[in-house]
DNA sequence: GGTATCA
DNA sequence: TGATACCAACGCCTT
DNA sequence: AAGGCG
């Protein structure tokens, strides 16, 4: 083409001139960034102090010597430290008055030669709560400190602070350790069992060990690696392996203390109700909906699955019994095949398991045997915990919940549903086999299920309706996802289960809204202000408008209530300020926005990365959800006293330095012309008066797509927001908790970030 | 989506 | 009473 | 002053 020629060279004009400006700019928040450090901010301390506020109660020199004297300081003490441990237990002794403390004197037993070593983690309240992670080697057990416990998310890497050695009796010691001794305080074993070195045995001298651990809470590879601190300072963190995900310190966070040791037994007889029941409301129940299907146990040994007993095992449900988070468990349940209206049916199995099992699922509600653990001692309660930590989002195995002591209600929900009746468990009650008193199967007068309404809908929902709500639901039928079918009534319903969560991202703050009165294909405008007739129980503020010359009567949304009635108005999502009415020119986050319209996804997940690494790098910790519409935020919380000002300068340095750093897909071009297909990195958001929405709100796009906080690691090739959606999004909540909480409950100071930002830049220039 | 206004 | 009209944001930047 | 952008 002929204008391709003048055309390349204007590109690569403007390429330069990009650069240049590049440079010109980031210089400028360079300075600024030291203007405002210089402007009566702390001193840079942050990196020395994130250590020592780790290690202070553990380490008392460090502490004698304050947050001034940093890193150096714990490096001496722990050269000390690493001196004394010569005679191994010589230390130990050394710190004990044996008159006083209950606490075993080293007296190095024997121990069975060929007994595979053990490990044992005390729980510690000491002057700081703590776990000792004690590890036998060599006829002592070798020791770390662990301020902040353990966790199963490998993102997660966890101070450890190597202790002196302890004597193997030590593994049966708990009581309490007077005032004035060494480690006062109260010591209990958290958990025990055995412990397999991955690299050899002299992982500790050579700074890293690789374990298997097999206790009740801690399962699975772990990793204690040395750092550059000193010899004392090591990180603990989880290996991936199958019990590796979520943040929780116990395998399938349930409590295993009570369970037996014992080999797997496949043959046992089933649980089964005693007596039947109507329906009724007790405290000490539980009560789950009963499913029309085919009970089965579900067994996996190794790479052996089986549903013992049925030959006709669907394929779909066994592979993703390989996928549970177990070596070895049996799981008792129900076969079931779903219609069109997702209510299970009993000819539609039998047809589908004839016809190869496809469209047939497992519905989970027991765990019976977990590794080397029957679990049949466990309360009903404690067993389905850990079902429910067991299972991964699967396709074809399914945990089936249960509602506490309400079971009146559950009927009501189970009867719309058109379901055939519940189950009655006792909660504190132990598994049995056969029948028992402590089921109770509860009939209930079937009725046909309304159109449209589906079961797991109708169930949520019945359980949920108590406090009367001050909002009547206008339309619920109307369709807003026209491509899904999603109805305003499912907006209200999703916004309804995930409000508790959702509030206090939106308490406090003015709001704006953008209504879709008419579905997301429809019309939609912006507003701001309160029109007459806005209940008065919803807050308002008035806020100055600089166009206008008056103010506006802004909403505030404090409560469910008014979130329901903002929701009922047609606002799909919500766009609260960062900043709150008592502080209104003082944000509590930051954010970081990726937006990649024409840019592929993994472009975005590349540049997430770097913003994650950078924001580490210099010493804050930054949170991720998806936008929920195409991109992803990344949002780190602040300390209160900084401006929209400050907050937006800390963006847009991190925003240049990562565009510079990478290209060929970042930019940080307002203009959508000028952005050549790269990822748009913008950091313009964080001013007042501006939004981004906070996590837990739908978007008004197709697939009703949620914006939802990611744990660092899941940010991986087929990561994509698509994923989250109002169906899907309570459940992961449920699993997973509020992983964006940290952003309000542990605000960050800017001022040490900003410096050691400064000096990320002059080292990279 | 809610309200005012009109026939 | 039902049908219809009308209304519901803004700051900052580039051209 | 108008239009782009989020
Ligand atoms: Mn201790
Ligand atoms: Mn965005």
């Amino acid at each position: 083409m002929a204008a391709g020629g003048p055309r390349e060279h204007s590109a690569e004009q403007t390429e330069c001139d990009a650069e240049g400006r590049f440079d010109l700019r980031l210089e400028r928040g360079a300075e600024l960034a030291l203007a405002f450090l210089a402007d009566g901010m702390r001193p840079p301390q942050v990196l020395d102090s994130a250590v020592l506020g780790e290690a202070h109660d553990l380490a008392p020199v460090a502490l004698e010597a304050g947050a001034a004297i940093s890193g150096r300081a714990l490096r001496r003490y722990d050269a000390r430290v690493a001196k004394a441990r010569d005679d191994s237990l010589g230390r130990y002794d050394e710190k004990r008055d044996f008159e006083r403390t209950p606490e075993p004197a080293a007296k190095r037993p024997k121990r069975a030669k060929g007994a595979p070593p053990i490990f044992v983690v005390h729980r510690h309240e000491a002057r700081r709560l703590h776990y000792d992670l004690r590890l036998e080697r060599a006829g002592v057990l070798l020791s770390w400190a662990v301020p902040k416990g353990f966790s199963y998310d490998p993102a997660d890497k966890h101070l450890a602070v190597r202790t002196e050695d302890h004597p193997l009796e030590y593994e049966d010691f708990h009581g309490v350790i007077p005032k004035g001794e060494y480690g006062a305080g109260t010591m209990q074993i958290w958990d025990r069992g055995h412990v397999t070195y991955l690299n050899g045995e002299g992982g500790p001298e050579a700074g890293e060990v690789k374990l298997v651990l097999r206790g009740r809470r801690l399962r699975g590879e772990w990793h204690l690696v040395q750092t550059k601190q000193g010899p004392n300072t090591w990180l603990i963190f989880k290996s991936r392996d199958r019990y590796a995900g979520v943040r929780r310190d116990s395998v399938l966070g349930a409590d295993l203390s009570q369970a037996e040791e014992a080999p797997l037994r496949r043959e046992i007889a089933p649980m089964e109700p005693g007596a039947a029941a109507q329906p009724f409301t007790g405290t000490q129940w539980l009560f789950e909906a009963r499913f029309q299907g085919r009970r089965v146990l579900a067994c996996k040994e190794g790479d052996e699955v089986v549903l013992v007993g049925e030959k006709r095992a669907p394929p779909g449900v066994l592979t993703d019994l390989l996928k549970i988070r177990a070596e070895r468990a049996l799981l008792d349940g129900v076969l079931l095949a779903l219609d069109e209206h997702e209510r299970p049916s009993r000819t539609l199995l039998e047809e589908r398991l004839a016809a190869g099992g496809a469209g047939v699922v497992f519905q989970a509600f027991d765990l019976v045997h977990f590794e080397d653990y029957d679990l049949r001692p466990l309360p009903t309660l404690e067993r389905k915990a850990a079902l429910r930590g067991l299972l991964p989002p699967l396709a074809h195995v399914l945990f089936t919940d249960h509602v506490l002591g309400r079971g009146e209600d559950l009927a009501e929900a189970v009867r719309a549903a058109g379901l055939p009746g519940l189950i009655a468990k006792r909660a504190g009650a132990p598994y049995a086999s056969g029948p028992s008193a402590d089921w109770r199967s509860i009939e209930i007068g079937v009725e046909p299920a309304v159109a449209g309404v589906s079961v797991r809908r109708a169930l949520k929902k019945g359980v949920r309706e108590r406090s009367r709500s001050r909002v009547t639901f206008t339309n619920p039928d109307k369709v807003y996802w026209p491509a899904e079918g999603f109805t305003k009534g499912d907006l209200l319903a999703y916004y309804e289960q995930v409000a508790e969560v959702l509030l206090p991202y939106l308490a406090g703050r003015p709001i704006h809204l953008n209504r879709f009165p008419d579905g997301i294909t429809g019309k939609s405008f912006y507003q701001k202000e309160a029109k007459p007739g806005t209940p008065e129980w919803v807050r308002t503020t008035d806020i100055g408008s600089k166009s206008r010359g008056e103010s506006l009567r802004y909403m505030v949304c404090d409560e469910r209530d008014t979130l329901l009635y903002l929701v009922n108005l047609g606002s799909i999502d919500l766009h609260p300020w960062m900043s709150r009415v008592e502080s209104p020119d003082s944000p509590d986050w930051t954010v970081i926005d990726l937006d990649p319209k024409e840019a592929p996804f993994s472009d975005v997940i590349r540049i997430a990365r770097e913003v994650g690494r950078l924001l580490r790098g210099i010493g804050v910790k930054p949170f991720l959800k998806t936008s929920g519409a195409s991109g992803l935020h990344i949002f780190v919380g602040l300390a209160p006293g900084y401006d929209y000002r400050q907050s937006e300068l800390f963006a847009e340095s991190v925003a240049r330095i990562v565009a510079r750093e990478l290209p060929e897909i970042a930019t940080v071009e307002r203009s959508l012309a000028e952005r050549g297909g790269k990822v748009y990195i913008d950091f313009g958001q964080n001013r007042k008066g501006q939004t981004v929405v906070p996590p837990y709100v739908v978007r008004p796009v197709r697939g009703a797509t949620v914006s939802t906080p990611l744990a660092w690691d899941e940010l991986e090739g087929d990561l994509h927001p698509s994923h989250f959606t109002l169906q899907n999004v309570p459940e992961r909540l449920e699993r997973l908790g509020d992983l964006f909480r940290p952003v309000l409950l542990e605000p960050q100071d800017l001022a040490p970030a900003i410096f050691a930002l400064e000096e990320y830049w002059k080292g990279r220039r």
